[in-house]
RNA sequence: GCGCCUGUAGCUCAACCGGAUAGAGCAUCGGCCUUCUAAGCCGACGGUUGCAGGUUCGAUUCCUGUCGGGCGCGCCA
């Protein structure tokens, strides 16, 4: 719709032209189309005449009605009205709501998608988790935010690939192993002989025991059993790796999260993928030797200090290895690389993307994209809740996932902006009430589904074509409400998309579910007069069809029955 | 000290990248079930958008300053 009204704006501004109003050799201001806030504004406005009235010369209410004479005319467009300092209002025809009702039928499931990231291929990267430990909330966050982002961009089209980096080796992992150890020789924390940097959580017990029984994990499609010998520190550390890259995986199946690709850092290794880099960045010329170090120049591409690449004692900064993952990326093909990280990792940013224009590879400037998440509080019965039992320092997403369930979790850990930080209240996930949007948004789904199911055991055909052919009898308020409220759902998934932002598709869910639970209360759909009974189920249809899509993107369920 | 994010109703948050009268939920108060699920609906109350300037037809949005919150500033990862 919104499309249809700009392309006509265009066509007038031409005509504007063409008759000297406007100067011929301009290029049409950034204007825009959006969706007026309150009714009687209509239903769509633009700023256009305000724009053009500058390189007309002319007073914006004046330009506002040559434009509008010059507008061409079209079935959608029922009226047009000049407003205020000279806005123009679009009230559309009824005819342009009911054939988008009629798109959602013909549509299906499809309806909302577009085709502007066609012939593109995202890589998005998130979690990306070491395997030290069980998930945290904030790893929950970046999967329910990464995983919507990935749902999103394959709503555009776009060719998406789901990317999960992690090092198997390094001090953490060290840290990891030596905590296995110290367990599996009895220690506990806090006893003499506790490594300093060790992990604390019952977790690490659960490690040590599996370990010295001999168990077998599956993780990353290798099988590892336990060495039972203590002493054996690299036996300990492949176990323990392996135990928790399946325990993470565990709670990212059970969070309706799955990944295309699980990128190994030490692969970059092995694969000579970080000498590559290295060796590209001196032969371009952009890195210097100072103090035994090898140092890349990233104050040439706005990074506040040179870093170091190769410390003295030969071995990389962990930016190094990072750049050579990107660059891999960028070898693969992605025309897009998102990566979700926390904010606390943002620190890293400029010299990531230092180190890959160094490269001279023409990577563009704003590749990757980042997308960064702030801090989550968990809040229970009023009070922040900091401790888990299992991980010992931090709440996990197991935790929230057995407490709220996998719905309310992923829709409060996407219902807020990235950039913000939230709280998330365990009680107001677990209430099964109106305070609780998941339940209320699937509520409305579950509703349809039980219109349809009365209209069977009261008797009543339910024919849909004949609804679609009589939409003109839903002539009231709340129906005029809910089809405009339908209509809006391929400019949310655009904005959402194109933003990187799937909260707005979340806030507006609750919007559709309220137009629909309002219509519900105030008309009876089962009525005798068929005809109208058929439109509003048609329309109802289309908003159960409509409430499936956006809550599909979301990664939540859309339950038939509540 | 420097950089990034942030400050909107009592609380948790929106506001379609500069638009018209700043919107929801929770909380509080008051209504609606012999009719398709009350996990629902309706109404009331609630605001100097932290503060002070600036830019322009117009600012929650952009700029400067200032105050408060979060994070980051290693030859750690």
């Amino acid at each position: 719709m919104k499309q249809a009204l700009r392309d006509l704006l265009l066509q007038a501004i031409r005509t504007l032209q063409d008759d000297a109003v406007l100067p011929a050799d301009f290029a049409p201001p950034a204007f825009v189309v959006e969706r007026a806030r309150s009714r009687e504004h209509g239903d769509f406005a633009t700023n256009a005449a305000m724009l053009l009235a500058k390189p007309a010369r002319a007073k914006p209410r004046e330009l506002a009605d040559r434009l509008v004479a010059a507008l061409p005319a079209n079935p959608l467009v029922e009226k047009v009205e000049i407003a205020g300092p000279g806005f123009i209002n679009f009230f559309l025809s009824a005819g342009a709501y009911h054939a988008e009702v009629r798109r959602i039928f013909t549509e299906g499931d499809a309806y909302g998608r577009n085709a502007n990231g066609a012939g593109t291929t995202a890589g998005v990267e998130f979690v990306s988790a070491n395997p030290t430990g069980p998930l945290h909330v904030g790893h929950g966050r970046a999967a329910a935010i990464g995983d919507c982002l990935a749902r999103l961009l394959e709503a555009t089209g776009c060719d998406v690939k789901r990317e999960f980096y992690y090092n198997d080796a390094g001090v953490q992992i060290h840290n990891l192993a030596i905590s296995v150890q110290a367990r599996a020789r009895g220690l506990a924390p806090d006893d003499a002989g506790w490594p300093e940097a060790g992990y604390r959580g019952d977790y690490i017990a659960e490690v040590a025991r599996a370990y010295l029984a001999g168990e077998s994990v599956v993780a990353d499609g290798q099988t590892v059993t336990g060495a039972k010998d203590p002493e054996d520190l690299e036996a300990i550390r492949h176990f323990a790796v392996a135990s928790l890259r399946r325990e993470q995986d565990l709670d990212l199946k059970a969070f309706g999260v799955g990944f295309d690709t699980y990128f190994l850092e030490s692969s970059l290794y092995t694969d000579g993928k970080v000498e590559e880099t290295v060796r590209e960045l001196v032969a371009h010329g952009h890195t210097y030797e100072d103090g035994g170090a090898l140092w890349l120049r990233s104050t040439d591409y706005g990074d506040d200090k040179d870093r170091v690449m190769r410390k003295s004692d030969g071995t990389y900064t962990y930016f190094v290895p990072d750049v050579a993952y990107h660059l891999s990326k960028w070898q693969r093909g992605y025309t897009r690389a998102i990566t979700e990280l926390g904010s606390d990792h943002h620190g890293s940013l400029a010299r990531v993307k230092a180190g890959l224009q160094a490269l001279d590879v023409g990577i563009p400037k704003g590749w990757p994209e980042y997308v960064l998440h702030q801090m989550v509080t968990v809040m229970r019965g009023g009070e922040e809740v900091k401790i888990s039992k299992r991980a010992g320092s931090y709440v996990t997403l197991r935790d929230l996932i057995d407490e709220a369930g996998r719905d309310a979790t992923r829709y409060f850990l996407i219902s807020r902006k990235a950039d913000s930080q939230l709280v998330f209240d365990i009680d107001l996930a677990r209430s099964q009430s109106n305070d609780n949007p998941v339940y209320y948004i699937q509520y409305a789904h579950a509703r349809v589904c039980s219109v349809l199911r009365q209209a069977g055991e009261k008797g009543f055909s339910v024919e849909l074509d004949q609804g679609l052919a009589e939409l003109a009898r839903l002539d009231n308020e709340h129906e005029q409400i809910l089809l405009t409220e339908l209509s809006k759902y391929p400019e949310i998934v655009d904005a959402a998309a194109t933003n990187l932002e799937p909260h707005l598709l979340a806030g507006w869910l609750r919007e559709l579910a309220n137009a629909f639970h309002t219509y519900y209360n105030s008309h009876q759909f089962l009525v005798e007069d068929a005809a109208l009974r058929n439109a509003r189920l048609a329309l109802v249809v289309a908003t159960r069809q409509v409430l499936k899509n956006g809550l599909g993107l979301l990664g939540l369920s859309a339950p038939e029955s509540m």
